[in-house]
DNA sequence: ACCTGAACACCGTTCAAGT
DNA sequence: ACCTGAACACCGTTCAAGT
């Protein structure tokens, strides 16, 4: 055979709209999320732009499995998990399977905007939150009960909150000195960064720990959950 | 002179960065946020579309405007608002002013998306973060319980949480019908739905209040706030 | 000082055409 | 069945030019 004459794609395995996803996962994880176009994607997979809709149906459609190739990933993160059976202690169950949740966002940092706009249920989300609802009841929540928690933990459940201002971002020291000027128009934000900046003096601005910010939210939600639960 | 050949703008007082940001928050309000480009928005101002430039940086900056008006709206509705002195109640005065701020959000449905895409610190954001923590130390908590305080209501400070989904979406049969097939493999979230769907027999999947679910959350860590506020 | 039109470099997506 | 190239209707933004 000819052999300057090959076809481009010579039988190559043809694609899947599984490994189209995990490829935009992989690309949101290297370049961020504003790298996920159809075009770089295409390029990504090594195919045209065009030939992607033949395994998905439109750019939304990408956003949604690519919040289901992570939610899977959390569900077989926290399988793994060997605790105390829910049953006996439903609140460490549930605080460790949350911080494994986390712990899996934490790898893809995009990943916490991107459910936030989606609307549309996935199935490995209903499957997580199955899940989670089952550790509540478990524990021996009403429905009632159980569905206020749901609420109550938000997007908490799945390891995150949304942090209104980034904590370790540039430009610190210029937002700190323009608080610093502001100071008596502002005595109590900056009376807090000085104090609590005072424990750990090495930091500027960045004297939020996320991590322990995180678990003192949940735990407070969980310690008034269980409150209510014993009270009822 | 001439009645024809009057120029397009006649003695017009200009433009200014005031009119064209108030002017994007109206066009979102009635055309929902994805209205607002740079094209549709000039059009709005009556104006073309790159002498926007003169008066705004770019379109982060329009966003960043956007966000700045409507903090502002709360904080001026947090002002007007007289219920007990924070020095005496200030779970009822934090409560009332974070119910407050969700009211004025519920007016422009599209601010929550924008403002959790927003790293910048504006003005007004700093002055509503500044009254809520006067509030908290108002009530005797240390600037460390405080801090954490801040960090725990995260944007519920701000009127609003993240609903994972949305709560009246089309296609609630649909999904409903869904769900109940896959009643097997989904024993806690039928169960819930079934349970809770009960006590509001009219809804199909609308059995969530979102203000009451909003409050169960905020009065859940008001409570534990308070709880470790006296014990401290 | 303020506004404009044309243009550029991107998007997501459609469609007719290729193998 | 799968992939492609050209094209369309949008974006945000730059720039030189108008008054």
């Amino acid at each position: 055979m000819a052999t300057n004459t090959e076809p481009q794609h010579p039988h190559r395995a043809p694609l899947t709209a599984e490994q189209v996803l995990q490829t935009a996962v992989r690309l949101a994880d290297r370049d961020g999320i504003e790298a996920v176009t159809m075009r770089g994607l295409a390029r990504e997979v090594g195919v045209e732009a065009m030939s992607l809709y033949h395994h998905v149906a439109n750019k939304e459609a990408v956003l949604d499995g690519m919040v289901d190739v992570i939610v899977s990933e959390i569900l077989a993160t926290v399988d793994d998990i060997d605790g105390p059976p829910p049953e006996e202690e439903w609140k460490s169950a549930m605080r460790a399977q949350i911080l494994a949740a986390r712990r899996v966002m934490l790898r893809h940092p995009w990943a916490p905007a991107i459910i936030e706009t989606r609307s549309n249920m996935t199935p490995s989300i209903i499957a997580y939150f199955e899940k989670v609802l089952g550790t509540f009841r478990a524990g021996g929540f009403s429905w009632d009960l159980a569905h206020h928690a749901m609420h109550a933990l938000g997007s908490r459940a799945l390891g995150f909150t949304q942090e209104l201002f980034e904590p370790d971002d540039g430009g610190d020291d210029a937002t700190m000195e323009a608080l610093t000027q502001m100071a008596d128009r502002l005595p109590n934000l900056v009376g807090m960064m000085q104090e609590v900046a005072h424990d750990d003096p090495d930091s500027t601005l960045g004297w939020c720990d996320d991590d322990a910010e995180f678990e003192f939210g949940l735990d407070l939600l969980l310690d008034g959950l269980e409150r209510l639960n014993a009270s009822s």
